[in-house]
DNA sequence: CCGAATAAGTTCACCCTAGAACTAATGCGA
DNA sequence: TCGCATTAGTTCTAGGGTGAACTTATTCGG
């Protein structure tokens, strides 16, 4: 009966009751205490000591392990969803990689696997693997598929948020027009599948437990081998009428310009994906690279990669400017693997956003200028927020 | 007591209440039934009743002149705000022009001027103008100054909502720095002062009178002397932490394209605004012309004015793609006056806005592709968003 | 070591909202 | 012309959320 309860309250049964609210809350943010809920549901100190007792009566809530935060006053006790109410899990469907990313209720990561592939693999591999690290998952587990609540595709490419159709070609040609609820259904029957593309997710993300974090308002700008990106604005993931919201990286800049894999000419992709300056890098040292690679170097001291860096950084910037002339955002998170170079990325890059962006340092306070902050997922934030679709409930599949 | 009930209901006294939020509803979206009250406000239809007769009691609500619509069932009832409770200001502080338009709380215009000046009048001229054209809205009106509950003003250039300070140049250099609340506070003193730029201000007008009625997430789009926008998500005009969300002329298309008002390189405003067409346009008929002026002579044949008019979509269409390819938008409302000119401005527009963004016709079914809509508003739109943001009560400055 | 200050969490009576069941007003078809 | 379908709006009661006042648990200063 617990376990249903919980479904029912996670799913549409009970959106607007007090009870539905507190559950959610605690299910998208993890451990709360009694007063934070408050404050996050707007809901009455009062009316969630009511229910918080009734839940943890019945066993749904229970107490974390209190990290006495140390200010005066009585200390707060955290609660999260009971851990053995149920089971999340999240999937990543990338261009090389498979990614599975089994967690409790409580946001405890049980485990997280990977499966490396050639570029252009098909969706029935994809299926074979998914089937197999999930089994790997469960593995050891005391936690059975039964208890499973949701589960949550972060896809490398355009997606329909609604249909779970995937769109066009984009990065993933092997996968256009792919349907994720048909191709993963059959593996989950009956669970809930939640969906949404890799930057979407990646959000996701940061917002539960990333760069992001209070944050309502803000963009994710991502550097990698393509350029994109996400929109959150009051909490939600824009995604635009056809999953297209966010696509930064495919901007036109100049129509004129070289052709992008997008189809169109002289988008910002172009000019400022990790791609060009991956290839010359692998031009330079003889070999075959990946990006991880040229930041380690550059890291290391190595002089071509660090100017390869900081180039990156620059072109960067350019869309950043743009992503400041349009949004003028509170907070810009910048996520990608790239951020692993850190200041050698970051300094570059916050110059040449502020050359190209409407709103300059001296135009306003400081208090009203835009923070640009890395990303602190070194490379599992999109799987990570895959899980965070199911904990949060965003872009559900319809059955 | 009626008067003071209002204003306190309308500001941030009972934000939650029901009565409340009846209230700012018939503010924001004039006349409504009690059953559309309720669909929009989510309340009990037994909830509305309550306070709808209540309301009526008191007076502050009346039945508007019922068109009946004509369906079958009983007729609807439309209520409005007692148009006797209170009146708005809108102001307009454009770059050659300062509007004034005087509404009362049932959305009925009560009276609507105009002063035309030379640009870069100075902030000092501005209040001139708006204290005489204050008193002469007023004029033969049996609406005192005393039932005024709120005062909107749309800035040309960026400002920031929160503190009402303008920002830098922008097209109104003569403003820069400066303070609309300590400008206008003196005239209304103590009355509450709502402060926008014009194209949010136009974003407003739209989505409480114009083409995206009923619509929450959309996007505007000006096409005019300067191109700009608005970002409208989940009801809400995005502002950005400085003001200089949806500036959408100013994203930099080429860093060392020719320089820009703004102060940076190769802005899409550049290509896309219609300064220059304008300009061509004088030197071929050899005498000063206005926008309107051209685009009236493109509807009347005039060939060189239809080529710079089209020439105009397909450039504005690079702006739009780029906006496709951030939001993916469900809807954009072009709007600017160059709108006027109809077809001939759209059809370009939109086969431009096709081939410079990345989601394309075939690539999605036609129920999930963007709505291109021109704005019905002809030239006032931005003052009338001024009303709304009173009525809406978008962007109060502190006191 | 004790009490003041601070903050978290609980209790309880009252008011208010929601939902079901109802009445009212219209169009449409036989 | 009558009744049925449809939609708008009202009434009433039960149940539930709120806010005020209270209790509990901690830090800090003297």
């Amino acid at each position: 009966m617990n376990k249903i309860e919980l479904k029912s309250l996670l799913t549409d049964g009970a959106l607007a009751t007090p009870t539905g609210r507190i559950v959610r809350t605690l299910s998208a943010r993890g451990a709360l205490s009694a007063t934070q809920i408050a404050r996050l549901t707007g809901l009455a100190k009062s009316t969630v000591s009511t229910v918080l007792t009734e839940l943890r009566r019945s066993d749904m809530v229970v107490e974390a392990g209190s990290e006495s935060a140390g200010g005066v006053g009585r200390p707060a006790t955290a609660l999260t969803l009971n851990p053995k109410a149920g089971t999340c899990i999240g999937i990543l469907i990338g261009q090389t990689e498979i990614q599975v990313i089994l967690a409790d209720v409580s946001h405890t990561v049980l485990s997280d696997r990977s499966a490396y592939l050639a570029p252009d693999y098909s969706p029935d591999t994809a299926i074979e693997y998914v089937r197999k690290l999930i089994a790997d998952a469960y593995q050891g587990q005391w936690q059975g598929r039964e208890g499973l609540l949701g589960v949550g595709i972060a896809v490398g490419g355009p997606v329909n948020p609604v249909t779970g159709k995937m769109l066009r070609a984009g990065g993933m040609p092997t996968w256009a027009g792919a349907d994720m609820r048909e191709l993963f259904g059959p593996i989950f029957d009956g669970v809930p599948i939640f969906c949404d593309n890799e930057s979407n997710c990646a959000a996701i993300a940061e917002m539960t437990w990333g760069a992001a974090q209070g944050h309502d308002d803000f963009i994710v700008y991502t550097l990698d081998l393509g350029v994109g990106g996400a929109i959150v604005s009051g909490g939600r993931v824009l995604r635009g009428i056809a999953g297209g919201a966010g696509e930064f990286g495919h901007v036109v800049l100049d129509p004129n310009g070289p052709p992008c894999r997008c189809g169109n000419r002289g988008c910002l992709d172009v000019y400022a994906s990790f791609r060009e300056p991956l290839a010359e890098s692998e031009r330079h040292f003889g070999r075959s690279m990946r990006l991880a690679d040229v930041v380690e170097l550059a890291l290391g001291g190595d002089a071509t990669c660090r100017a390869l860096i900081e180039r990156a950084g620059e072109a960067g910037g350019h869309g950043l400017g743009l992503i400041g002339s349009v949004f003028n955002p509170t907070l810009v998170v910048v996520s990608g693997r790239l951020v692993a170079a850190g200041d050698m990325l970051m300094r570059p890059l916050a110059e040449s956003f502020e050359r190209h962006t409407l709103v300059k340092h001296g135009d306003v306070p400081d208090t009203a200028r835009t923070i640009l902050s890395p990303s602190r997922f070194s490379d599992n934030g999109a799987c990570m927020g895959a899980v965070g679709l199911v904990l949060r409930h965003h872009g559900r599949l319809l059955n």
